[in-house]
DNA sequence: TGACAATGAATGAACGTTCATTCAGTGTCC
DNA sequence: GGACACTGAATGAACGTTCATTCATTGTCA
């Protein structure tokens, strides 16, 4: 397996982080040993240590890693022109970038992990609080909320969204590996598409039927 | 930490899952030793054995028990007189039965597990869609369903329910420990009325304000 | 006494981590 | 240019520890 490794044309701690995901979507955070992460790396297992001082470190950095594309994430999704697609940023966002399923999995050990280290777990829920701050803002601010047919405050809204996103998530994880990304993008954007239709719809569209 | 152990009432499988249940939960499937198991259970490492093949037997039980529990939640809220009452039933589940947060814990790390292990996949998928299914045929049966705003078919409706539920569970294991039952409760109870609101309340319902 | 429940020291494999060693590349001086 | 000294990235065998699993032994009760 796996007879070319990681792209070379990165810097060493990046192309170990990319070896990192790789192994800890497949096997998970404590059943990947450096030794996988050394071999998916095409490098010797001594050497991730003089770039990372223990696992754990690389470990954190790779949540720091995450912090960074959901921030990136958020900031298109903010540029972008509507609301609707704004929300389909932040909907497949995971998977398409890279490699599909990895970085789901990736996610849903992150949050099993940071279930038992509270230093994790701090990590994720300030990205959650800014994340969501921000979400709150681009529904509060967009037209399209004014008409919808319900009384729910855009916090409220954001949170609703942000509940969906991850167990859409979860839900990634169970599917078959040999789902294409497309698939996958395309089942995310039909169930983006019912809540924004539940959320912002006006209330006497014009139904198709 | 844990001078009273289980209940020594049950039968000696049981309470070995039972320990399994609060090990895997505090330390995760992977971290947890079957010595950890054994001084939870407080018996001795090789009775374990007399009982269950091996550690992965272990926690193919604790799964094949989720089932089992996930069915009777299902039961429960097809059987309530309301499909209000239903919802927040399976919505609440996971934190009021026994303890708090390790079920949650729990639930997380069985989906990580199952995004490397097919057959622990396959098991969480039938689950799933028995219990959509469930869910599907609850919602097409119910009065409050003609009167919704929206177009979403009974299945999508009950797709982003279980999705925002799992969403829930997930949000849960980053909640600091010390909250209690009652108050992780309250925080559901809210999210559930606010998604009900969304999917079932008539189109000008009067608002309150 | 015999059958079964229970123990926990022993085993060996696997793991994270260390460090003595190698060597391609660079600088320095004649 | 050529000889030599130096650097530090990279290696991988070795170490101490942890863990799942085994099994010879002991306890229990009919």
């Amino acid at each position: 397996m796996s007879q070319n490794h990681i792209d070379t044309s990165l810097d060493r701690p990046s192309q170990i982080l990319e070896a990192a995901m790789v192994c800890f979507a497949k096997r998970g955070f404590h059943q990947a040993s450096m030794h996988d992460i050394s071999a998916e790396a095409g490098i010797s297992v001594g050497l991730i240590y003089r770039y990372f001082e223990n696992k754990e470190a690389v470990i954190a950095a790779m949540a720091d890693r995450h912090k960074k594309e959901i921030h990136d994430v958020l900031e298109r999704a903010r540029q972008a022109p509507s609301l609707l697609e704004s929300l389909e940023i932040l909907f497949t966002a995971h998977c398409c970038e890279n490699s599909p399923k990895v970085q789901s999995a990736f996610v849903v050990d992150l949050y099993a992990e940071a279930s038992r280290n509270p230093q994790v777990a701090n990590l994720v829920l300030s990205v959650l609080q800014t994340a969501m701050e921000g979400l709150t803002d681009l529904i509060a601010r967009a037209p399209e909320t004014q008409k919808s047919a319900h009384d729910l405050a855009p916090a409220e809204m954001a949170e609703l969204i942000f509940a969906v996103g991850r167990g859409m998530l979860m839900r990634d994880v169970l599917q078959p590996p040999e789902l294409t990304s497309e698939e996958r993008r395309a089942r995310q954007l039909e169930v983006t598409r019912g809540l924004w239709r539940l959320l912002f719809q006006p209330e006497n569209a014009p139904a198709y039927a």
